[in-house]
Parts: structure tokens; sequence; C-alpha cells
DNA sequence: ACCTTGTTTTTTGTATACAATATACAAAAG
DNA sequence: CTTTTGTATATTGTATACAAAAAACAAGGT
């Protein structure tokens, strides 16, 4: 294993961006498909259907399955298969515990390293946000997204890229709890005022406050989706 | 995409533990390798050369690298292939703050859900530790492997599994870090002790002080670290 | 020397084929 | 009628083959 080589890097590193390969194409396609609730929790998901149905074969789905359940979307049993996770109020709860630890924590930080220019991009992203609220509330998708964006923005400035990611991908599962209780819609626009609050302290390297903003935050949101999903539940019955 | 099949389960949900698939093998045994130096950060990993050399075919390593990426052990670009993830300050700074977040948060919990049985573990996989550090403390992998598994217990007590998971892999990245600051293992020795004091929280039940001590514990392992991959940078020059 | 550019070689991406295993179904026994 | 057990079918695991892209190399121009 010691035949190493270094790997020489090009002349110029160019944008490799646009360049995806079939599995993370694959990735999106389906994670977004679970997120939006077209495939629904525990629906088997065999190789031969779905990479018919996607028009590929299936060593590249294979690999986008192993990625989705590192992500937490799908769930690989050796010999089994996969199937899209389940939707439970212990697993919403479990991750959103996690991600109010995680934020509070990149909300500190963002404190304290935010400059001018983070600012502004805040700033600017919250009033996309309300813009979109003002003029036509319709599009679910489009405001999950915005919203989204703000708080990736926000994450990103605190400068543990790690720490970023991570709180990308909790969101993400969660986005899928958003789909089914729109009613946390209108708690979302309610929270654009936080949004502001939180810029705000950041702007005067509050960490302290900021921490509690974002923490408030996302424990409220916990309360009203766990919430619905016991009344769901109990409906069911 | 809808049409599903809810997966039968099976009368007896036999343990199927012991039935590994070939990608699953091969994660452990490269994992081990790259945390135990055998592989050097930002070496290539060839598929062909590594599965030539391991007897496997290029199918499952691939999967297998691409789980490694998500553990953060090794780093796939599109076209270009895995290399082993790098050493930096920076990474460990980054691992190390967020464990020491989470790790406190789970110490919080664990000091409400802790019963006995629990307890007795935890005193007993401190015990072990003792005993393999007074008798003949050479073995490294032993020492940190029992580490691991009191750490494991810990977080595990808390009752939010997606928490401890995330730990335990955070942790496992970090192991890079132990097998080259071999002078954190007297640190580990001291740290005994303080598994002492935590077990004494737990059963008192008194989240805050777990909180701390754990806090306290990961951010001086941190300090430790960090000085000396500083140390050891400049004496490179 | 340095930077092109074209060619060869290496390496990854995807598709397919075959083997191993699990699931589903049906017949036989209790 | 229920349970068991054997067999057929469906599905995943692994290996291999071919296509596409990148890296390494070499020759020619500046």
């Amino acid at each position: 294993m010691s035949t190493s080589h270094q790997l020489r890097s090009p002349r110029i590193t160019l944008a490799r961006a646009e360049i995806q390969s079939l599995r993370e194409k694959l990735v999106t396609t389906i994670r977004d498909a679970i997120i939006e609730g077209k495939i629904k929790p525990n629906e088997r998901l065999t190789e031969e259907n779905v990479s018919m149905m996607l028009g590929v074969s299936r060593t590249p789905l294979r690999e986008a399955f192993l990625q989705l359940e590192s992500e937490g979307f799908v769930k690989v049993t050796p010999r089994r298969g996969a199937v899209v996770a389940e939707l439970s109020e212990k697993d919403a709860e479990e991750i959103y515990i996690i991600k109010s630890a995680l934020e509070a924590l990149a909300a500190g930080l963002a404190a304290r390293e935010a400059d001018d220019s983070a600012i502004d991009n805040l700033i600017e992203a919250n009033e996309r946000l309300k813009q979109h609220v003002t003029t036509r509330k319709k599009d679910v998708r489009v405001l999950l997204d915005l919203n989204a964006r703000f708080h990736s923005i926000l994450n990103s400035i605190c400068g543990n890229e790690k720490l970023s990611q991570l709180i990308d991908i909790l969101r993400k599962q969660l986005l899928r709890y958003n789909y089914i209780y729109v009613a946390g819609l209108t708690h979302l626009e309610a929270s654009i005022e936080e949004h502001d609050r939180l810029i705000e302290a950041l702007k005067r390297r509050d960490a302290e406050t900021a921490e509690t903003i974002i923490k408030a935050h996302s424990d409220a949101a916990r309360e009203a989706l766990c919430e619905f999903i016991r009344k769901r539940v109990q409906e069911a019955k």
C-alpha cells in the first residue's frame, strides 16, 4: 500500500463544478423526490425498477443509494436493498436536537467571524425571503428554498466547513417533514423577523444573543412539528 | 415510482449481524489502515491497485470508497478518484469543535437518562481501561480501543441514536491524529480520573457538571493536539 | 528553458453478465 | 386451517468489459 504517487495537480485548477457524474445526478433526483414526498416512507427501491425508470444501469444507482443512506434519506439493508427512510416523531426529534446544538454553535462562531460583506449577503437573502412572502406566497418549494439559502449562508459564515456541511444535511433531512407539515410555513413567515434580530446580533458581535435566538428558533419549530405529528398519529387511529 | 410494495418482514427478525457484504469488510479494512497510518494522507488510491492488492473487483471497492468519503477518511473527486484525506490542523480543530459540542449535549442528556445498569456498564468499561494502563501499558491500539468503548457506551446512554452515531464517526476521524500524536496517550491515562468524576455526575443526575467535564476533556485534548501539530509543522521547515 | 500540442497510457465511469441470496408461492404434513 | 418445507422467481452482490476521460509523455514551436 506504500506505492504512493503524489497526484500532480494540473497547471490551472479550472472550475470543475459543472462536471457531474451520473451518480451525483441520481442522488439529487432521488433526494428531491424523497424530500417532496413523491416517493413515500418505507417504499422499497428495487435497483432494477428504479434504474429502468430513470434510464440508467444499476451500478451508478447502487452508488447513489449508498450516498443517500449516509445522508439519512434511505436505509440500505445488506442483501435486501434500499427503502425510503421512515418519518417518525423520534427521528425528527433526534435530528432537531442535534441541529439545534450545532446551529447555536455555528451562530456563536459566526458572530465572531462575520464581516460586512457576510452580513450584507445575509440581509440580501432575508430581503428575498420577505419579497417572496409579500408578493405571492403560493410556491412552497421556493419559500423553503429561500429559507434554506439564508441559513446556508449563515452557517458558512462560522468558518467551520465541516460544521456547516453537517448542518446543511440535517436541514435537508428535516425538509421532508416541512413538506408534510405545511402549516409550519406560517411559522416560517414569522421567523423572518427573527432573522432580522439575528442579523442585528451578528452586527454587534453578540455571540450569546445569536446563539439564543437560533436555539429558540429551532426549538420552537421542533415543538410545533412534533405536536403536529402526534396529532396526526392520533387521528390515524 | 408509486408501485410500492410493502416489504413484508419475516416472522422472526433473526440476527443478521454476522452477514457482511464485501463492501463493508473493505470499509473496515481500509478505514483501519488509514487510521493506523498504514496509508498516508494524500496518498492516491487507484481502484485497480487497491482492488488487486485486496483481491476483489473494482465494484465493491468503489462503493467502499464512497462510504469512506462520507465518513471523512478519503476524498473522492469525480473522474480523478480517491485519495486519503489529509491531516491538517484546521480539520482537526473543526472536528474537535463539533465533537465537543455534541459530546456535551450527549452527556447532558445521558445524565437525565442513565439508569443503574447503564452506569454499571460505564464503570466496567473504565475499570478495564485502568487495568490495561496499570499492567502493561504498551499496546496503543488496545488502549485507544478501550477508551473508544467507554465513550461509545457513554454516548449511547443519551438515547439519541443519530447523535451517538455521529459522535462515533467524529471520534474515529480523530483517532488518526491520536496515532501520530502518541504523546496524547499520557493525557489519556490522566483522563481516567475524569471518567470517574463524570460517572459520579451521572449518578447524581447532574447534567450541567457532566457537560462541563466532557467539554473540558475534549477541549484540553484539542489544545494539546493542535499545539503538537503546530510544533511539528514548524520543525518541518 | 518554457509553453504548446498531439499521442499514448492509465484510470475512472457505466453497462452488462453471472453468482449468491432472499422472497414468494404452492404443495404436503400436522 | 395452520404450519412447514421445497421449488420457482425476483433481487442483490460481485466480477468483468467496454467507453470516456484524465494524466503522462514526447516532439515541435516560441
